[in-house]
DNA sequence: TAATGCATTTCGGAA
DNA sequence: TTCCGAAGTGCATTA
C-alpha cells in the first residue's frame, strides 16, 4: 500500500495533498477494503443513472467514501448530497486511462443505479481509520407518543380503552384499536408532527374496512393540523385530536452549559 | 486569522493535523463567515435538541459545516448523518472553558433545534475554499412523466382526453384531470415509482370529491404495485394502470467508456 | 410564513 | 426479498 507524503499526527488520519491519480485510487480502494473512510477535496463531473438519471459539470466538492459503499457528494450548500450512492453499494476507484484522472464509480443492483466521478483534480485526500462503536440514542419518537397513549387512553377521551396496538388489517397497520364509552369501536392514528392529508387518508383508509361492519369512529391525534385537515376530518365524520403537550420545543429543553452565546 | 501549520498544495484547501482547540474554533469560525467548507476528523459526542432529543456517546465520526449552515456528523456507515443541523442553521464554534475542547453548536428556530458537537479531539482539520457555480441536472423524474402523459394520454387508455394538468380542488391537486371516450370523467394520479397504499390513499380522496356529483372514475398510474394496492383499488373502485415502460433500469442507459470492471 | 407533495428519499422492522 | 410506514425526513413550489 502506498505512503502518504505528510504523515498526519492525528491517531487514525493520513492525510494525502494533492496526490496524483494513481495514489488516489490506490488509497481509496485501499481504506475502504480495510474499512476506513476516505473524503477528498476535489474538482469533478458527476454522472448518475439509475432510478432516475443526471449529470453534474464540473465544480469543486467533498466526496466522502464509506467502507459499507456509501458515496457522497457535497457541494458548499445544502444538507443533501447533490449526489450519492446509499448503503451496499460497491466502489470502485481507477484511473482513467485517457485523461490520468481518477474515477470513481460506486454501483448497486436493486435497484440498479450508478454514480460516477470524474475527478479533475484532488486537492487533498484523507484517510480516516475511524472507531465508532456508540450508537445514537433518541427520545420523543413517535414509539414513546405510542406508550405514552397506551398508558394513558383517557387523554384523547374519557372512557376510551385500548384494545389493540400495531393491529394488521389487509390493508395495513392500525396504531391503536380501542372501544369508546359507549362500547362503539375506535380507530386510532397517531402523529408526532402535525397532522397532513396523507395521515388523514391513512386513518380514512383503516376505518373504512370497519365500515360495512357497523358503527366505527376514526380519531386522528397530532400536536396539531392545518385547517384544511381539520375540515377533511369533519367531512369524512373523522375527528381530530389534538395533543399539544407533545408539542416539540427545544426551548423547553436543559440548556448545557457551554450553551452561552 | 491563524494560518495553517502545513500550507496544502491544492488550490483552496488548507489542512490544520491536530489543532488545539482555539485554531479549531478560529478556523471554523473564519473558513464559515468566509465561505468555505470545513471538514474535521474528530473525536466527539453529540447532542440533538429540537424535534426530538438525543445523545451520541463517544466515537470517531467526520464532521462536516457548510458556510450556509449547514452541520453534518457523519458515522463510518451509512448514507445519513447520524446528526445534521439543515441549512439555514446559524454555526458557532467555541472552546468549552473547562476542558479546553472545541465545542460546534449549530441552532435555529422554526423549528427550533440545536446540535452541540463537543469534540474530545480533533485528529485533523480542512478548510475547503471550493468554487461550485454548476447545477445539477436530471431526467427521469415525475415532471418529465407528466409531460409524457399529457403528449399521450391514449397510453393510459384509448380515447382518454387530459381536461387540465395539476388542477387544485380544497382537497389538493390533482395530476390530471380527464375525459374518457365515454364522456365519464377521470381523476389520474401518477407515480414515478411503485405505487404504495399512501398513493392509492391519494387518489380515493381526490376521486372522493367527484363521487357526489355523479360519475367518476380514479386512475393510479405507475410502473408496478404491490398486490395489496392492486387489491385496495378493485376494492374500492380504482384502476390501477401499470406503465412499465418507465421502469428506471440503468442497464438500459448507456455505458461509459470509463465503465470497465 | 405555512402548506402541500415529491424524493435517486433512507431506514428499520416484519412477513 | 418485498412490503410498509416513520423520519429530527429535506426541499422546491405556491399561496
Amino acid at each position: 500500500m502506498c505512503r502518504p507524503r505528510d504523515r498526519a499526527d492525528g491517531m487514525g488520519v493520513e492525510r494525502y495533498e494533492s496526490p496524483d491519480a494513481e495514489t488516489v485510487a490506490d488509497v481509496v480502494s485501499t481504506a475502504l477494503h480495510e474499512g476506513a473512510v476516505v473524503t477528498a477535496e476535489v474538482a469533478c463531473e458527476v454522472e448518475y443513472d439509475g432510478r432516475t438519471s443526471g449529470y453534474l459539470g464540473p465544480g469543486d466538492r467533498l466526496v466522502v467514501a464509506k467502507p459499507d459503499g456509501t458515496l457522497l457528494v457535497h457541494q458548499p450548500t445544502k444538507h443533501k448530497p447533490v449526489n450519492w450512492m446509499p448503503t451496499g453499494g460497491t466502489i470502485v476507484t481507477s484511473v482513467a486511462e485517457t485523461a490520468d484522472e481518477p474515477v470513481i464509480v460506486a454501483r448497486r443492483s436493486n435497484p440498479r443505479e450508478r454514480v460516477e466521478v470524474r475527478v479533475r483534480e484532488t486537492y487533498g485526500l484523507t484517510r480516516f481509520d475511524a472507531a465508532d462503536a456508540a450508537e445514537y440514542e433518541e427520545s420523543g419518537t413517535e414509539a414513546e407518543m405510542h406508550e405514552y397513549i397506551e398508558a394513558h387512553p383517557e387523554e384523547l377521551e374519557d372512557g376510551l380503552r385500548i384494545v389493540e396496538h400495531e393491529r394488521e388489517t389487509k390493508y395495513g397497520f392500525i396504531d391503536f384499536y380501542a372501544v369508546d364509552a359507549e362500547g362503539t369501536p375506535v380507530v386510532v392514528e397517531v402523529k408526532r408532527v402535525q397532522a397532513t392529508l396523507n395521515h388523514f387518508d391513512q386513518l380514512k383508509r383503516y376505518v373504512s374496512l370497519y365500515e360495512d361492519t357497523g358503527d366505527v369512529r376514526g380519531l386522528l391525534v397530532a400536536p396539531s393540523a392545518s385547517e384544511r385537515v381539520e375540515r377533511a376530518c369533519r367531512d369524512a365524520g373523522l375527528e381530530f385530536v389534538a395533543l399539544p403537550e407533545f408539542e416539540t420545543d427545544a426551548t423547553l429543553g436543559n440548556a448545557t452549559l457551554t450553551d452561552f452565546d
